[in-house]
DNA sequence: GTATATAATGATAGTGTATATCAAAATATA
DNA sequence: TATATTTTGATATACACTATCATTATATAC
């Protein structure tokens, strides 16, 4: 029996790679949910999760990417350019996040509610959030540049993605307590009021 | 001579606290520019500026306040204020950025270079940028709605003071070299763009 | 002018995140 | 079975930041 590496299941080591980043994550959500952030130490974590701190290091490069560790992103894009190509970026991002949503592990949808007030509370992992939002201005420009047959750099497809953005942050910070589906439905009614016009 | 406490000029003390807040801050930018942000140590900014660690953190509560502190925020906000009555939400915010940047001093213009460079290059920095454009949602929010005469937690002036500040947001990640003044026209670009409708 | 309260400073010691290095252990390949 | 390669853990270290306390400087009261 050779070994013979079946390349369409990802190896024992990948998966166990896999394991134990879950293991990490799980037992530090939980240790912040009862101790809070601050309080919580990489040590503890690694403990509680049975390795050493040298190696939680090799799973996340920071404490805080613990929290904000995702793979959204490319679902969201997948799902941006799957939209009929009749709709404008406006109605076609909404689409995106309404069919992300609708798709989404209902185990990812659980851990939303200690991320989601983690992210509110603590000011680093704020603030690594809006990094994130700050970087989607690019990613955004260029899924509007593709839908409307521009240059990803033009000043007012920047500038669209940019208040595109601009409503998603002000429907983020607008309650505190933040179950995902209505987080995202306010995001729905901000981008609704931005194709509307802004009208005051 | 009785040691009378002239209220009118600000005693010995605050004048002298202030001069060794600049002299830190002058000495620390100077050391980011000469060695890079993360190389230079607090130790060093000290031994440069003459006094103790210790002392270091009760004039900055974190080395990055030294290259994000000033007070252009409430200066901004009286400008926009005083914008006649007459001019909508956008229309003011141009008129008041315009107007604190022809009154600004000369020597903020000119540190300005190196500090953006360094919010641009060094990403706690951006971050901590970002945390303040995202403060400033609320503060918009609150002008926009003076402004028009609405609540200032009503969603579509939330929603609006986000649009606003996600236009700033794409003109400031525009270009990387950032000269105050080139920055500040990128941003009223985006302004009035915003206040065309965003035409695609 | 001297005494007393108040504030600023510096020295010291400590915590915790993050980095680097290197040997030991586990796993894959020959 | 032998040999690379990867993963891990142990150790040492840097540096931002906090807390505490004695010392010094400044302001106020007598």
């Amino acid at each position: 029996m050779s070994p013979h590496h079946d390349a369409a299941a990802p190896g024992w080591r990948e998966r166990k790679k896999a394991k134990t980043k879950a293991a990490i994550q799980h037992h530090a959500l939980r240790l912040f949910q009862e101790q809070g952030y601050a309080a919580t130490t990489i040590e503890q974590i690694a403990e509680a999760a049975e390795i050493s701190p040298s190696t939680f290091f090799r799973y996340f490069p920071t404490k805080e990417d613990i929290v904000l560790w995702d793979d959204l992103d490319p679902q969201l894009i997948a799902a941006f350019q799957a939209q009929p190509a009749e709709l404008g970026p406006i109605q076609a991002m909404r689409g995106a996040i309404h069919d992300v949503l609708t798709r989404l592990p209902a185990e990812v949808v659980a851990q939303q509610g200690v991320r989601s007030h983690l992210i509110f509370t603590v000011p680093e992992l704020r603030m690594r959030m809006l990094d994130q939002f700050a970087g989607m201005i690019d990613l955004i420009a260029q899924l509007v540049a593709e839908r409307v047959g521009r240059p990803a750099a033009d000043f007012a497809v920047r500038t669209f993605a940019g208040a595109m953005i601009g409503t998603m942050l002000a429907a983020f910070f607008t309650d505190t307590t933040n179950p995902l589906a209505e987080y995202l439905a306010a995001v729905d009614a901000g981008l609704a009021y931005l194709q509307a016009g802004l009208p005051l």
